[in-house]
DNA sequence: TTATTATTTTAGGTAAACCTAAAATGTATT
DNA sequence: AATACATTTTAGGTTTACCTAAAATAATAA
């Protein structure tokens, strides 16, 4: 397994080259709120496990491994994200707390989450216990029909 | 904001003392699989936080104000075990994941979480929503019945 | 009480991931 | 081409939280 600090930089490369085409020390100090010279030390490192090719003075890109952790970090970190605005944790809050729970979660606990925010998404109309969930935020209260179906 | 570590040792010693009345070096050590000069050399600096009474050679008790805390973070981890039972996570998973999840969440998220899982649990039958997400698990398939009520 | 065993602590490391300050390199301007 | 400015790297620290080996203390048994 990689380390948090090792997925967060590989994130941040691939979403720095999904949005300008190219990664360079700076912008991933920028992404990531550290300073370069510890990122120019992560991108060795990166560099020695074949994650990322770097070339000092230039930038970096991802290799098809690095890539491929990636894309699973940040599909883990939307997944999280989408549960968590599912039962009503603001935009900000869900965003930021998905950045850290995305390193903490095993395999078959994504995959569950994967579940259900599609069993969520892929409701036709938005599902009548998620309107009783709201209300039980505002006031407490559970709201219940089940009475009236038999 | 603590570390998880220091939160993890808390919530130990909190829960050695539960069921066995007091803790010691080796008691939290076996806990938290550490080895034990890590837990003494962790215990003065927690005495020195004023988050645990440590006496050498004796054991450990919690102040107020760990206690507290071991508290608060045993009820993070217990919310979000039950989270991850609701949406079908193994109980075993569900316990090692929380364990490190409950380092990484907002009060915010918590709050939320709390809500959900109390909603779920305060529902008078096993609310038939979930009837469709173990369907939909199992199956992929999502069962509607929007139209039956109008 | 003395010897044996178990527990705890001290002493002295290590590794990961940061940091600042200063040097090196690259880029742009005149 | 030379200077100025920005970026990147090197060099040398720091902190946190671990570790092992050995010494100190406590508990138990002969």
């Amino acid at each position: 397994m990689y380390s948090k600090s090792v997925e967060d930089y590989l994130e941040a490369i691939y979403n720095i080259i999904l949005r300008k085409g190219y990664a360079r020390t700076k912008d991933i100090s920028m992404e990531l709120n550290i300073r370069s010279p510890s990122v120019t030390e992560m991108l060795k490192k990166l560099d020695d496990m074949d994650l990322v090719n770097y070339e000092r003075y230039s930038g970096v890109t991802l290799t098809p491994r690095g890539e491929r952790i990636a894309r699973s970090v940040k599909t883990r970190h939307d997944t999280i994200r989408k549960l968590l605005r599912i039962i009503m944790v603001s935009d900000k809050t869900a965003e930021r707390d998905a950045c850290k729970i995305e390193h903490e979660i095993s395999p078959e606990t994504i995959e569950q989450l994967t579940k259900f925010v599609r069993f969520v998404e892929s409701a036709p109309i938005y599902p009548k216990w998620l309107e009783h969930f709201k209300e039980f935020c505002r006031t407490g209260e559970y709201i219940c029909d089940y009475r009236d179906k038999d």
